[in-house]
DNA sequence: GCGGTGGTTCGTGCATTCTGAACGGCGTCC
DNA sequence: GGACGCCGTTCAGAATGCACGAACCACCGC
């Protein structure tokens, strides 16, 4: 582990939507560094484009981070064939669909589409991050993660409440994960907001590991009478993004027994009547 | 300038829409380093997100950059600056506009908003390179910076040519850069693309730095007719962006003499009958 | 004009990175 | 099906490049 590189990509993350502009004093305070080196890192990064320097010597996040941002999403074969899929679970369900990966331990919204019986979900937007114990995506990721490392994370972000069902525990989570990776899929009843739920699925790539999550969210007074057929959906929508990846499973976890290698049913992502 | 770092950032900058996996042995070929050095930088990158690891060891761009990039999109004053007025000029004109920036002495384009008279250019795209001395934003940005830096550019990546108008001497350059500069806007001729003509001025910053410009995109037979109208067009919205960015200048290079201190006409972003 | 804040520079000592060789897993070609 | 070769990964020694603190300078507010 390099850790100037490890340096220079703390001192990235430092840059949020709260906070894009950065001096060298307070880089050298929020990394715990000397002001000389907090200085040089800035520096090389503004040199190589990762960062711009404002006339009056402040860093801002550089023009070379959009251009590598579109060069990963050119290539994403992930995106590319979640695409269609969530263009179709969008218009058979109105509703809102999203496509989350984790980082750094939170879950970070990489699509979203809306649908027009959606209501507008301000909280996950595209490029946005949110704590992973409370939303459905974020619990389908977790649930595919080392219990330690859900620790970590858990240790280091702690369990913020959003609503009276967030997760408050580790005892609860640690559950509830578990029942996620069992059943394959996981809901957000109402967890990150009042009213708001939803079911979300696990994406796996070739080699079998869960790189994404995918989920439809929907108002509460539609998602009790409907959660069967919506996790029909997703879970199958989340399936076929999988096998679009190069991943091939004899029996899914939710048809043991059964032995069904039949491609995905078309019924899934038809709309609930 | 921290070696380590110039050398990650080297690592990130390989990953192209045309390359976009790269193996250790690959990426320690292309740096001339050895692999046990290239192993390290690209295990780290992956560890900090910025990289991603496939299943079978090789390495490919991480999520932790589309975050990084929609923070800098979302908090980029240049952009919010310059999308309404694009937008006028799109309305007035139906042809295409650009927003561009300089990032290693090539362009990069941040914006670009299609017009519905306009003919789809393929060539330009959001987060798409190209080289800086062929288009109209690009002679714009070299005009603007150092003829050290430009000659540096020049030699590193050569005068490619796409059309027979393409500029093709380092002199041819030096004298149609010095003219930019004075006139304090640049014509791109079917430089790029037989067919395709645009205008284009610099944005400054309000350190009275030119840290963007902008273009508007004409096909040859209505470019030549209204080349008068286009050029007051994109200056004045340039000029525009840049009073929105805190740029104030008492008289700009082509009012030389005049002291007109209004502000911008708003005739300007009319179409052209 | 003075003090304070914040960005920048410099030189030295020490730890971190660099190097090259060896390991082991995987795919492939015979 | 076996052996070869490619490629990602690991390791230990050696020197180079980074970390550090103090000092400098420019700007701003008082």
């Amino acid at each position: 582990m390099l850790q100037t590189v490890q340096k220079a990509a703390q001192v990235l993350r430092l840059f949020t939507p709260r906070q894009p502009e950065w001096g060298v004093t307070e880089v050298a305070a929020a990394l715990a560094i000397p002001k000389s080196g907090a200085h040089a890192l800035l520096r090389t990064l503004a040199a190589e484009g990762l960062l711009q320097r404002t006339p009056n010597g402040r860093y801002r996040l550089g023009w070379s981070l959009f251009e590598l941002s579109q060069t990963l999403l050119d290539s994403s074969a992930l995106l590319r064939a979640a695409r269609p899929v969530m263009e179709r679970l969008v218009a058979g369900w109105g509703e809102t669909t999203h496509l989350a990966v984790l980082v750094d331990g939170q879950v970070l919204y990489v699509e979203k589409l809306q649908g027009d019986r959606a209501l507008e979900i301000v909280l996950s937007g595209v490029g946005k991050r949110l704590p992973a114990h409370c939303s459905g995506v974020g619990k389908v990721l977790l649930a595919h993660q080392p219990w330690e490392t859900v620790l970590q994370i858990v240790q280091r972000t702690g369990l913020v409440s959003f609503t009276p069902n967030t997760i408050r525990t580790v005892e609860q989570l640690r559950e509830e994960l578990e029942r996620v990776r069992q059943q394959g899929f996981a809901y957000d009843q109402e967890e990150v907001m009042v009213g708001l739920c939803c079911a979300a699925a696990p994406i796996y790539d070739e080699s079998g590991q869960v790189i994404a999550a995918m989920s439809l969210s929907v108002p509460a007074y539609r998602f009790y009478p409907n959660r069967q057929r919506l996790t029909t959906a997703i879970v199958d929508a989340a399936r076929r993004v999988s096998e679009e990846l190069g991943y091939y499973q004899e029996a899914w976890p939710w048809e043991n027994g059964k032995q069904s290698r039949s491609r995905s049913s078309e019924l899934a992502t038809s709309a609930p009547t």
